[in-house]
DNA sequence: TTCCAAATCTTCCAAATCGTTCATCTCTGC
DNA sequence: GCAGAGATGAACGATTTGGAAGATTTGGAA
């Protein structure tokens, strides 16, 4: 499948959501000849792209997603293929710092129901971690992992507009990446998966001094305190302080979670309230059920 | 209907209630011409975002329910009963990590007609420089001003999606902080007014080596780059690559603007490509008439 | 192949929107 | 105060839209 011509014949559906109308119109307008079709031996309606473009720009219509026909994004039923190619489209869209089909695309794909954990592990850090193997060889790869950082800031964003609002009774989860880790990322990441996971979240972003952050999440009652490393640092002092961190929380109960390329290095032993976790995934899987868990003691704390 | 919320075609009735208005007048509205719209296949009138957007900010109308217009929920619009000072509000709601205020405040008198230059060097870097000077006695001021920054991305790119669409043919805009200039803010502002000015900009945010940039420009025939310097450097390096910069960029007659706490210091002397801007209005101001010359010339070189 | 879930079909209906007209309201100038 | 101009909002029958119900087709998996 060519990723990039996306395919040539449209369902009713793709058509509609494309243009931001519903199925039934798009029925009524094939049906009174306003746009031609062909049919399948069943008779389902196939729409070929040629005279859909045709149709819009006959009446002027605004494409409210046109990563939906095709210009970037697979067409949903072609499930086979799909999972191959996704990592590749992601990453020609950011080899084209074409930030629009990469919010696009994981938007459509988070209205279809993939969760963000899924959507950050898959292909949106794989299209990133290509991105950044690719200064090894091209000196501007290092400006387009630069762009890709920030085409996935805004991506996350719109993601994150679409989630439901968080109860003002969550739990509370703060988090960053330590000091000297520069990587804004992955600790986006992480709250954007806790805010979908049940949490209200509270991202510091790169650089935050790992100390600070322990007394932040004291202070203000949090039950989770998030820590994504992604560069290696002096081992000794992080180390020390990840310790103590640990250690500070545990006396208030507070989870800390530590993620991210180089988590393990720094990692305490022996720590009852830390927990690792390698992906998005096991972020969400772990956040989920904790919050479900807090939801049940606050509900028992009321009674 | 279109639930989810990050809606980008208002019907009549959607916009007449966002404004407190009858359908009556919203028709007319538009028959007038004062909106311009879109219609489906049957006639029915379609109204984009960004248009109802413009058309609010042409006419001063106050918004009663934003969230109709998928705003979120708007500070009191009530502009009589303002007391504290605006820089007071958003400082004291930087404080308390409040978000959804900051994002609402910006939005709502975005809405009024202020520009994003305005807004920009008035509230917002405001309240940041409040907050920036905080650390001097606080330890949590570090942690605030982390905060601050993910808080002020956020609102950036809630301003970003109702600014109208930028023209394909718009001339085009790089730009980033130099290398070893940690801070991201004030390059993506630079990037949002120099869109709202009529640009297409492409930020490559902090810590983006000069000369990459400068490759970049030329390779693809950008009009214009930005470097916001936020943090001091080493004097020597910077001030050479910013020279070489002046002088390649200088032969594709590509402008150079150079903004930011530290700019004046690594500047190059006696280089008639080269501008300096003290503010996001002075930058906004530039750009403006840049991209008015540049339509002009465009529309020459078609004749 | 056979089977199943998801997508699409047709048909129907309530709600929204259309274009138009008309009464009401608000301002301005005298 | 009053007449006229212009804007507003309500009302009308005709048309369009969006969604639901139940039958059929499709694409992929056992």
């Amino acid at each position: 499948m060519n990723t990039f011509n996306g395919k040539s014949l449209l369902t009713p559906k793709e058509l509609a959501e494309a243009l931001g109308a519903s199925e039934s119109s798009v029925r009524r307008w094939v049906d009174r000849g306003d746009i031609r079709i062909a049919r399948t031996a069943g008779g389902h309606r196939r729409i070929p792209l040629t005279e859909a473009i045709r149709f819009i720009r006959l009446i002027n219509a605004p494409v409210v997603r046109p990563e939906l026909l095709g210009l970037g994004t697979l067409p949903s039923n072609d499930r086979s293929t799909r999972t191959l190619s996704e990592d590749e489209m992601l990453f020609e869209s950011m080899l084209a710092c074409d930030g629009d089909t990469i919010r696009g695309f994981l938007v459509s794909r988070y209205l279809e129901g993939q969760s963000l954990s899924a959507l950050f592990d898959g292909p949106l850090l794989g299209a990133i971690r290509r991105v950044g193997d690719l200064w090894q060889h091209d000196e501007r790869g290092l400006l387009i992992e630069h762009r890709a950082t920030e085409i996935s800031i805004e991506a996350i964003g719109s993601l994150r507009r679409l989630l439901p609002p968080v109860d003002e009774n969550a739990p509370l989860a703060l988090g960053g990446a330590p000091q000297g880790d520069p990587y804004q990322l992955p600790s986006m990441m992480a709250g954007a998966v806790l805010s979908e996971s049940g949490f209200r979240d509270v991202n510091f972003g790169a650089n935050t001094p790992v100390e600070l952050l322990g007394k932040e999440a004291i202070h203000r009652g949090a039950r989770l305190v998030w820590l994504s490393i992604s560069a290696p640092s002096e081992p000794k002092p992080l180390k020390a302080s990840l310790k103590k961190l640990a250690v500070d929380l545990a006396k208030e109960k507070i989870q800390l979670i530590l993620g991210g390329r180089y988590h393990g290095e720094y990692a305490p032993q022996h720590a009852t309230n830390v927990t690792l976790v390698q992906s998005m995934t096991e972020l969400a899987t772990f956040a989920t059920r904790m919050a479900r868990g807090q939801k049940k003691q606050k509900v028992k704390d009321s009674v």
